[in-house]
DNA sequence: TAGTGGTCTAGACCACTTC
DNA sequence: AAGTGGTCTAGACCACTAG
């Protein structure tokens, strides 16, 4: 490690930051593992433990490793069935993230539309997969979801037959970390196929969503469109 | 200050937080202040640099500082004129807040509905001050917005002319520290109220919002209830 | 040139979990 | 009892800003 100089240098403990993600990004370290102590850490890495420690706090605050004292610490990882994940922003009446199912999965290879080219960064010519969902509560449709993803980096994805539902789950199990998503939230007319996927009125106004996720890299995983039909449900905004 | 000891006590460095906080809250130093410097400030605390500095730090996370190297720390205000502000999540088609101007406001005392006490943790007997606005983008309505503040918090509001179209402003004139808000989006018909402000058919399906702004001491500031008339606007969801 | 915030170190003690 | 992460200290050097 290269410590700070009168030259410009990305500081010490970020540098460590990446070397550390770097072990989890490569699979030596899998999601739900115990990381060395911060004594062994420090050693290893030749660098003081304040050092280490600033570098852990950023990953924690990045979401990617929880600290637990007297414990250890620990890759992050999805847990499967918690409902709509983390970069859903839909929620119940009671707060809570949607414990919805999956009725109808559809996946095609395609071609890019000319918005999906420019939000998932694509090359000329590369593909994406599409994957269209109906998400029922209960007994009720609730949403018509069509995600794409860059088929370069997530591929054989089409003859499968167990496609994850959640976009965490999908990139848990392909070593990509999710760091963020941001999400355009319109009032709009459903498209005819939601229309008949929720069972609705053409043009029906519903809460249409168009979603983007990134990765530790910043760089574009899926793109998502969605259009809910909701009833006492709602679309929660934290502002800080 | 009390050290870390065998009891439960809260660590130093959120203790020196607090200490900190109350003197921006008590006006000791006021919004855009220059706070003296780290050296000045753990000696006069008598705690370590390093333990100042985490407390400085919590307080730039919540953003309640703003940290300048070469030049000091000081007590971050709200800039007028820069469009809708933080805690009201609409974006103008390139993303950035929308700068709009209120055309029409009405203010008045009132007794608040079941959601309002609740929300607002009034006690009984406690009365709001309403705060209807018409919001306009260049020519054309774009919100129509009922804001509701408890009286006791802000006195004074009822005769007067210029009240601060922005929550931010208020709380700042106030004295108040923002911390955070939620908002429940949903697609809704518009009232007849909002229809009329709007000049929308009766019923038309519109976004509605419904949030509420928090202080530093989780105590509910505001409540806000608005419709908006979105073209190419949207409500920015973004989700870490 | 003096003052500011940012980085980095080495070492100590603490509360908590696990065996 | 051993090991973990959390807190706290004292001191050093750095890059940057402003008079």
């Amino acid at each position: 490690m290269q410590r700070q100089s009168k030259f410009q240098v990305r500081p010490l403990y970020l540098q460590v930051r990446d070397a550390l993600l770097e072990r989890i990004k490569d699979g030596r370290w899998k999601p739900g593992a115990n990381l060395p102590s911060e004594i062994d850490l420090y050693r290893q890495l030749g660098v003081s433990l304040g050092t280490l420690r600033k570098a852990l706090s950023v990953l924690e605050s990045e979401r990617l490793i929880v600290r637990e004292p007297g414990r250890g610490t620990f890759v992050r990882h999805h847990q499967a069935g918690q409902g709509l994940g983390r970069f859903n922003p839909i929620r119940g009446t009671d707060g809570a993230p949607l414990r919805s199912h999956v009725r109808s999965r559809k996946v095609k290879l395609a071609s890019p539309t000319a918005a999906e080219r420019l939000v998932l960064r694509l090359e000329p010519g590369e593909q994406v997969v599409r994957i269209q969902r109906i998400r029922m509560l209960d007994q009720r449709a609730l949403a018509y979801e069509q995600a794409s993803l860059p088929d370069r980096r997530f591929p054989g994805l089409i003859g499968r037959e167990d496609i994850p539902d959640e976009l965490e789950e999908l990139a848990q199990e392909r070593g990509v970390l999710l760091a963020r998503a941001e999400a355009k939230v319109r009032v709009a007319p459903v498209t005819p196929a939601a229309a008949v996927a929720l069972s609705l009125a053409e043009r029906t106004a519903v809460l249409a969503l168009e979603r983007v996720a990134f990765d530790t890299d910043h760089e574009p995983v899926e793109a998502m469109t969605a259009y809910y039909d909701l009833r006492d449900e709602y679309c929660l905004v934290d502002m800080r």
